[in-house]
DNA sequence: CACTTGACCTGTCCGC
DNA sequence: TGCGGACAGGTCAAGT
């Protein structure tokens, strides 16, 4: 689930909680969950914390970090040290977790325990991971090496996006968002809602648009991911904040998850089909 | 080289 | 109530 709005709320909540605190031990539950050796981590003391696309990096103080992807269900709960039991009451999003205090739950991988407090890392799926590596070889590392530049800089632009559609005229330009190697960040709910905002129909091949639709594209995925941040990321299952609160941002889509729906512009019923493997909103009538 | 499909896991929901 | 199948926000290896 998380794309870059859910990762870099996680991040904003962590921070004030990690930042500058011990980690004393660290638990590995689920043995695939953790890609390194975890003394590598332990006793060391976290500096700060960033994001690159969806990943969200920890830098500790022995010159090593530990890079992140939540991928589907992963999920990063911080119980600060001394709360008591009843505030640990929090609803994780599945019926496993929703009325049981129990940090660790039945899905916790990792357990990091610092200073201030234990950090949780729950993951249903088993998808997500937690690399420990040299804070140097993060750039290297297989996975951030693809990654292709942050939909928030200047290096995301109409020039650049029209390049790429260049060189895929065929494939659809669903299938071009949500390839982490040409921007890194965006996943299947932002690119709909993206889409929707530049009345482009998800499965239109990349040679088709106009560059009146790719300068349109590109200013409203980031004008989505903005939104997305505004309201601490999108909770349609799993998503959860590090406190375990839902996001918010699931009451402003538009047509993720609206499937059968009145489009909230022209009320017409919100299509799903699938496109790029996977399933797609639109609206026929707004988007062409 | 680029695109699509199936696999990785566990769980929910829907129809019969 | 049980069972089978489809589906779920991500990414990778393998196949076309």
């Amino acid at each position: 689930m998380p794309e870059l709005p859910e990762a870099e709320t996680v991040i904003k909540g962590l921070s004030k909680y990690l930042t500058n605190q011990r980690i004393k031990n660290i638990r590995v539950l689920n043995k695939k969950s953790l890609i390194g050796a975890s003394r590598q981590a332990s006793k060391s003391r976290v500096v700060g914390l960033r994001r690159r696309g969806k990943s969200i990096i920890i830098d500790l103080d022995n010159d090593h970090s530990l890079l992140i992807h939540l991928k589907m269900t992963g999920q990063l709960i911080f119980i600060p040290k001394g709360t008591s039991r009843s505030v640990r009451r929090i609803n994780l999003g599945h019926p496993t977790n929703d009325f049981v205090n129990s940090m660790p739950s039945n899905h916790t991988r990792i357990i990091f325990e610092l200073t201030s407090g234990t950090l949780y890392f729950n993951d249903l799926r088993k998808f997500g991971w937690i690399k420990i590596l040299p804070t140097k070889e993060i750039e290297k590392d297989s996975f951030v090496a693809k990654l292709g530049p942050e939909p928030l800089t200047k290096k995301f632009n109409p020039e650049y996006l029209t390049n790429i559609l260049k060189r895929r005229p065929k494939s659809s330009i669903k299938a071009v968002l949500l390839n982490q190697s040409v921007v890194a960040g965006i996943g299947n709910i932002y690119t709909d809602e993206a889409l929707f905002g530049a009345k482009i129909l998800p499965y239109r091949k990349n040679n088709t648009l106009k560059p009146k639709e790719i300068k349109k594209l590109v200013s409203e995925i980031k004008k989505v991911l903005k939104l997305g941040i505004k309201h601490s990321g999108t909770s349609i299952q799993n998503y959860r904040d590090v406190k375990g609160a839902q996001g918010k941002m699931q009451n402003y889509l538009k047509v993720y998850g609206q499937a059968n729906l009145p489009c909230k512009t022209c009320k017409q019923p919100i299509q799903k089909n699938k496109t790029a493997g996977r399933g797609t909103h639109f609206c026929l009538n707004c988007q062409k």
